[in-house]
RNA sequence: GGGUUGUUAGCUCAGCUGGUAGAGCACCGCACUUUUAAUGCGAUGGUCGAGCGUUCGAAUCGCUCACGACCCA
């Protein structure tokens, strides 16, 4: 034992004899333990009542939760305990324990021990329900200091590291993940309800698609052979679309390999749903009803504060094609500066937008219309008409062959969804394939592989069919007023310490 | 990838132009039967992110690295 024991390892190291004796007493880590109520629910049942009430009600509880902090004064101690509702104050008395209980028990526990309690509710001078005590054990000993009670945790390498410490200190981070949860659940609920089927596609794929996006490589070895972690489940969706089930979704995770920053996590989670015999135009209306149901039954408004600012979504969202978009936005531009590839060029140079010889007219206005548009895009927008060049898996317009039945929903200056009319004709989408094997090998790593599986399940015949993706983590950022991707990640990913 | 910025006690933070390391909370001891950032008194606790350099002397100045945060691409 050395002389100079750093801090924390004294109190864990007192900790740990506390952990010992009670090990020599008795069970350390009993289980046995049932509780009848959580905090949440007698604050609801009971808050309201009058402390004469309460006293001539005498109503008995048993509750469970983390220590949260403890005041001793002399014979008495109050305390809060913590469970997965909430928390409310215990009051424990020498003289209503068990004769000695309170002073080489009670009194040498540490605030983060795990404990359960059993009592009569009761008001203090002040109104606080709470319980006075008159039997209380230890379940799990904390063996390591929660972190300073007033401040919480300040620095947020810790808060995501250490996640179950930022749900214990954090009242906001807990309520940031129930309401993930909700908007999940909500979602859920909203599209089973209107009988699309939950499903689950792969995760490991040996042909990468659905998106243009670079993908991790990992390696089979029983079958020898290469298999990439999904960017997207777009491509087995449809194939269930021809197998028949004509509605279906997926909640799950995708993975790209792309940087990091507050808007991207390398894992991040998406739901894709699929509609046959319907088009975009019906997908746009059923996000605009569906986030608003959000709004309403989880935010419980229509009025979103995110950051700085207010987003209506009780209004009609507004549309505009990505053309109009730009000439919105960009009063000094006319059609005709982006209706050819040597004007829209001209454009962007002048915005000083890297230029590729690959890049044709529709990747052109798309560089314009992230460079000038997107971010502009605060409240709830769908952008239509997207390029067919930069649409790969999307049906070609009818009338102006340039672009695709495409939307793109855009909120705060971010992207959302992604939906559009698919591409049902094998042919066609064949080519767009091919084109994007050029792409590929022109040194485009983001480019699609050819899929020859599924243009071989398109070939039997895919319904007429609309398709979405919403990114469930931007969402859920915009609805938790969460500045970073990594707020609403349980477990953001982090670079290995040392 | 570029810019800005941070890393000091278990936690939250001070520490000025370089001169022997500070507070609050937590922890330990004493007092206290309605507190709630409990209170009062006392004590313990530090490789100042890592390395190299400048200097008689570095938490402080410089460089490199590690890990974050914010902004930009």
């Amino acid at each position: 034992m050395s002389e100079t024991q750093p801090d924390e390892q004294i109190q864990i190291q007192q900790r740990r004899e506390k952990l010992t004796a009670l090990r020599e007493d008795s069970i350390a880590f009993p289980t046995d333990f049932r509780r009848d109520v959580i905090a949440d629910e007698l604050l609801a049942a009971y808050n309201e009542k009058t402390k004469e009430e309460l006293e001539s009600e005498a109503i008995r509880v048993k509750l469970a939760g983390r220590m949260m902090t403890r005041r001793i004064m002399g014979k008495a101690s109050f305390a809060h305990i913590q469970d997965m509702s909430g928390k409310i104050q215990l009051y424990v008395t020498r003289d209503t324990l068990p004769a000695g209980f309170y002073n080489t028990q009670f009194k040498k526990w540490d605030i983060g021990d795990i404990v359960g309690a059993e009592g009569v509710l009761f008001k203090t001078k002040v109104g606080e329900l709470s319980v006075r005590v008159d039997n209380i054990r230890l379940l799990t000993k904390a063996l390591r200091p929660l972190p300073e009670k007033f401040h919480g945790i300040a620095d947020q390498e810790i808060k995501y590291r250490q996640r179950y410490l930022d749900l214990i200190m954090s009242d906001d981070s807990r309520k940031t993940f129930v309401i993930r949860t909700q908007i999940i659940n909500y979602i859920r609920q909203f599209l089973t309800e209107r009988q699309f089927m939950e499903v689950e596609t792969p995760m490991m794929q040996t042909i990468p698609g659905g998106a243009t996006a670079r993908p991790f490589a990992t390696y089979h070895n029983a079958l020898d052979m290469d298999l990439y972690l999904r960017v997207a489940p777009e491509l087995y969706l449809k194939r269930l679309v021809v197998g028949g089930f004509e509605r279906v979704f997926e909640i799950n995770r995708n993975f790209r390999n792309e940087g990091l920053s507050t808007r991207h996590n390398p894992e991040f989670t998406m739901i894709e749903f699929y509609q046959a015999y319907a088009e975009y135009g019906d997908l746009m209306n059923l996000t605009e009803t569906m986030l608003r149901g959000i709004a309403t039954n989880v935010c419980g408004t229509t009025t979103v504060k995110y950051q700085n600012e207010e987003y209506d979504f009780s209004k009609p969202f507004t549309r505009m094609s990505v053309v109009e978009s730009i000439l919105h936005f960009n009063p000094n531009l006319n059609n005709a500066d982006l209706a050819t590839k040597n004007a829209a060029i001209q454009i962007a140079q002048g915005l000083n937008i890297p230029i590729k010889d690959s890049y044709g007219l529709g990747k052109l206005q798309i560089e314009i219309f992230e460079k000038t548009v997107e971010h502009r895009l605060m409240q709830p927008t769908f952008i239509t008409a997207y390029p067919v060049e930069v649409s790969p898996l999307a049906r070609r317009n009818d009338k102006d062959p340039h672009v695709t039945d495409r939307f793109e929903f855009f909120v705060g200056g971010r992207e959302i969804a992604n939906g559009f009319t698919e591409l049902n004709d094998p042919e066609d989408q064949a080519d767009r394939f091919r084109k994007q094997v050029l792409e590929k090998d022109a040194g485009d790593n983001e480019a699609m592989h050819y899929d020859e599986d599924y243009i071989t399940a398109l070939e039997h015949g895919m319904p007429p069919t609309a398709g979405e993706g919403i990114g469930i983590d931007r969402l859920v950022m915009l609805f938790t007023n969460s500045p970073s991707i990594r707020d609403v990640l349980l477990f953001p990913h982090m670079r290995p310490k040392n």
